[in-house]
DNA sequence: TCGTTTTATTGAACGATGTTCAATTAATAC
DNA sequence: GTATTAATTGAACATCGTTCAATAAAACGA
């Protein structure tokens, strides 16, 4: 069979994403191979190669999606309240939803090697940047010894603390079982992060 | 070539393991295949499959050394002050320092999917939960709204924060670059769980 | 010391993987 | 209607994890 005219280009790359994305999802990273994107799309191993430079190409360009619907996930959540640190909470919970939904393909955006020297895409790290923004848009001025630090560091330090407690909780290499028992853990550190300081007995 | 009896299969196994992380650390994990590890110790892969069910197997093991040895290196930093913030502190600096010191063989202890079902084995467990003992017990009483969650959670929700920063440095998916600069991020999140509520310009 | 048993080791085999590319065939352009 | 272009195939190659019958050396019993 030669040329087939079934889909365009970019109709072929996005069925095979979306095919991808739901193979990682279901069966795992290490069941997400050419052969099985190809029989599922109904092309051969072969045609991929004219949408994907090569298997890590794919990856990456899935991550590239998964990372955008996280955005979005926490984008919508952003605009549901008017208090900072009330954001900052539907943010995390909205996080650690998002990782649990989508377990696999958010694990695969984080576990994933580049090749050495090769950059993550532009795309990619605007994503990113763009949730670190919203997490220090959402900084109250007092918190956490904020007038020695910026608000970028105290902004990375906070997400990627959020970040660790949601992988360790997903990737099972935590004790805690339970959805609520995570939901303590980043309930804890936002109160560390929000609280101001000189009121010690807030809620107790 | 029959029986050699160059090695007990406790050498083996050592030596397999040892090479293992050789070339995990130089290489990194893709770099890792049954077949490299045996070229290395000049035997053939068959012989590898009586000292390890499969590379799952080896890799399992491998990791297990690793906890082990991080296991030590905080054990060892944790005698060396007497002031249990002080303490807290110096664990996390060479929590960070074991991760930059052996980046590949860290990640893969945490980035390792074991098959379904399966659980981490008993000693892996043991090692992770005496470094969760040792944070605890240099929380202050005080720390982070103390009074109303228990300790392990606290410990909990702090080491996973650690974990999170230094993961996501180590990894390159943060912006920052320099070792200094994810100090700082350990600096900003330990003054949050460490600083007492009412003096907030200890060190400004 | 010799013959038997045990066991470590080999090496070839199998199926699956990523990747390449000449051949083919359909769509497009002229 | 022919020539050009480009998408698609399918076979090929190297490498991977894994298995296992064959083999040879060690250990054992007499």
């Amino acid at each position: 069979m030669g040329r087939r005219n079934d889909h365009t280009r970019e109709e072929l790359r996005d069925l095979a994403l979306r095919t991808a994305a739901s193979i990682v999802e279901t069966a795992g990273p290490s069941a997400l191979t050419m052969r099985e994107v190809a029989r599922r799309i109904g092309y051969t191993v072969g045609a991929l190669y004219h949408s994907f430079a090569n298997l890590d190409d794919l990856i990456v360009q899935l991550n590239e999606r998964t990372v955008f619907e996280l955005r979005q996930a926490l984008e919508n959540v952003n605009r549901q309240s008017n208090d900072a640190g009330q954001r900052l909470r539907l943010l995390a919970a909205a996080y650690l939803g998002f990782a649990l939904l989508h377990t696999h393909r958010w694990r695969l955006v984080f576990e994933h090697r580049l090749p050495v020297g090769q950059a993550a895409p532009k795309s990619y790290r605007s994503h990113t940047a763009a949730l670190f923004e919203m997490v220090q848009e959402n900084l109250p001025t007092n918190s956490c010894g904020r007038q020695r630090v910026n608000a970028p560091v105290v902004a990375t330090a906070l997400w990627s603390s959020v970040h660790g407690i949601c992988m360790l909780a997903v990737s099972g290499k935590l004790q805690v079982g339970t959805t609520a028992s995570v939901q303590k853990l980043l309930d804890v550190l936002l109160d560390c992060f929000l609280e101001p300081r000189t009121s010690r007995s807030k809620r107790g």
